[in-house]
DNA sequence: AACGATACGGAGCGCTGTTCCGCTTTGCAA
DNA sequence: TTGCAAAGCGGAACAGCGCTCCGTATCGTT
C-alpha cells in the first residue's frame, strides 16, 4: 500500500505532495460518484466532489478509462487471484469456473454501468477494455482449459469471448427486475457443458 | 400497404402532403445514416441528409426511438411473423427456436449499434425497448413454451429475459474479430437444453 | 528569500440533443 | 382566382457534455 501501485501510469507517483493528495482525493471522489451516478458520472461532478478543477482531474487521469481502472484495480486483482485458488479448492474445474464467473458477474452487476463501458465500441475505453481483459482473460483461459482437459466442457472456447459475453450479459443489470443477469450468465456457462455423455471422469 | 402502418404515431399520417413527403424522406435519410454511422447518428446529420431542418425531424419523430422504430418496423414485423412459421416447418420446436433466435441475432448484428440502444438504461429509449419487445417477446414465449412442452429445454425461462440476453450479447458485435456474437448466442441457447437425458418427448 | 519547476483552476471550444418561434407553404372556401 | 387560417418548416439559441489551454498559485530547493 503506498506509492508502489502503478501500471496505467495514473497512480505512478507525482513528486509534489499536493499532487499526491489530490490524486487520492480524486480517487475517493470518483469512487463515490461512480456509486451514486454510475461510471459515466460527469467529469465536472467528480472534480467538484473532490474540490479540484477540471485540469487536475485530466492531468492525473488523462482519460476516464484511466480513472475507472485506478478505482477498480484492487477488485480486479482480487478477482484475478481468486481464479487459481478456486481451481484448487473446488471439486472440479467446471465448478471452479462456475464460481469464478459468478465472482466476475457480481463485480460487474454491483458496479453501476461498468459493464456497459467494457465494450470496445468507444475508442475512449479501449484502454479500459484492454486493462481489465489483460488481467482476467488469462485466468479465464486457465479455468477453461482445466475444465476442457477434465472433459467437462466442450473445447474450443476462448476466455476472451466468454469474458466479453459475460460482460455483455451484465449490461443494464438492475435496471429491469425482469432481467436477471446472473441467470443468463449461468445459462451461458451451462451451454459450455458437453452435450451428451457428460464425459466427466469423476463426475461425482 | 401504406398509410395503415402506424402504432407509434410516427407514421400515422400528416394531412398536408409536404409533411407526408418529408416524413418519407426523413425515414430514408435516417436509414442511410444508420447504415453509415450507426443508430446514434447525430440528429443534425440526419436532418441535413434529408435536406430538412431540425424542427422537422423532431416534429415527425419526437424522440430518436420513434425514428428507429419507424425505420426498422418492417424488419421487426418480419421477424415476428417468422416465429410461428418456423414452428410449423421445423422438425422440432427447439430447432425452430434456434433458427428464430438466429434470425433475431442476424437482425441485431447487421444493424450497427442497434443492440446497444435496446437496453432500457436510457429513459430516452424506453419506448424503443418496449416497442421491439412487445412485438417479439410473445413470439419468443411461444417458441419457448413449445420447446418446453416438447421436453427439449428446461422450463422456467421467460421470453423477455432471453431476448434481452440475446440483445446484450449482440452489443458491439463486429467491433472485435475475436468476439463472435452468434457463437455466444448459440451457447446461451444451448444452455437451455435439458442437462441430461436429452429429453425426448418421452418424459412428459 | 528568491526562483524555477510543478501543479492548479476554470474559462472556453466544439459537439451533442432539444426547444421555440417567426416565416412559408398548403389547401380550402369564397 | 384570390384570400386566409392553419399546418408545417427551418435554424438560431440554449443546455449539458468532454476536453484543452494557459495565466496563476504553490512547492521545495538553493
Amino acid at each position: 500500500m503506498n506509492a508502489s501501485d502503478q501500471g496505467t501510469g495514473s497512480t505512478s507517483g507525482p513528486k509534489r505532495k499536493d499532487a499526491r493528495r489530490n490524486q487520492r482525493t480524486l480517487l475517493d471522489a470518483a469512487a463515490a460518484a461512480f456509486v451514486d451516478a454510475g461510471v459515466e458520472a460527469p467529469v465536472r461532478d467528480i472534480a467538484a466532489r473532490a474540490g479540484v478543477g477540471m485540469g487536475t482531474i485530466y492531468r492525473h487521469f488523462p482519460t476516464r478509462a484511466d480513472l475507472i481502472i485506478a478505482v477498480y484495480r484492487h477488485q480486479v486483482d482480487a478477482c484475478a487471484e481468486a481464479g487459481p485458488a478456486l481451481l484448487e479448492s473446488s471439486p472440479t474445474p467446471y465448478a471452479a469456473l462456475e464460481e469464478w464467473i459468478g465472482l466476475f458477474t457480481d463485480f460487474l452487476v454491483t458496479k453501476h454501468g461498468l459493464a456497459a463501458v467494457l465494450q470496445p465500441d468507444n475508442p475512449q475505453f479501449e484502454t479500459l477494455h484492454a486493462s481489465f481483459l489483460d488481467r482476467l482473460v488469462p485466468v479465464c483461459d486457465q479455468l477453461l482449459d482445466a475444465a476442457a482437459d477434465h472433459g467437462e466442457i466442450r473445447p474450443g472456447y476462448a476466455g476472451i469471448e466468454l469474458m466479453r459475453g459475460v460482460g455483455n450479459l451484465c449490461i443494464g443489470a438492475g435496471t429491469d427486475p425482469r432481467y436477471d443477469a446472473r441467470r443468463m450468465v449461468a445459462l451461458l456457462i451451462a451451454g459450455l457443458r458437453r452435450p451428451a455423455g457428460n464425459g466427466a471422469p469423476a463426475d461425482r
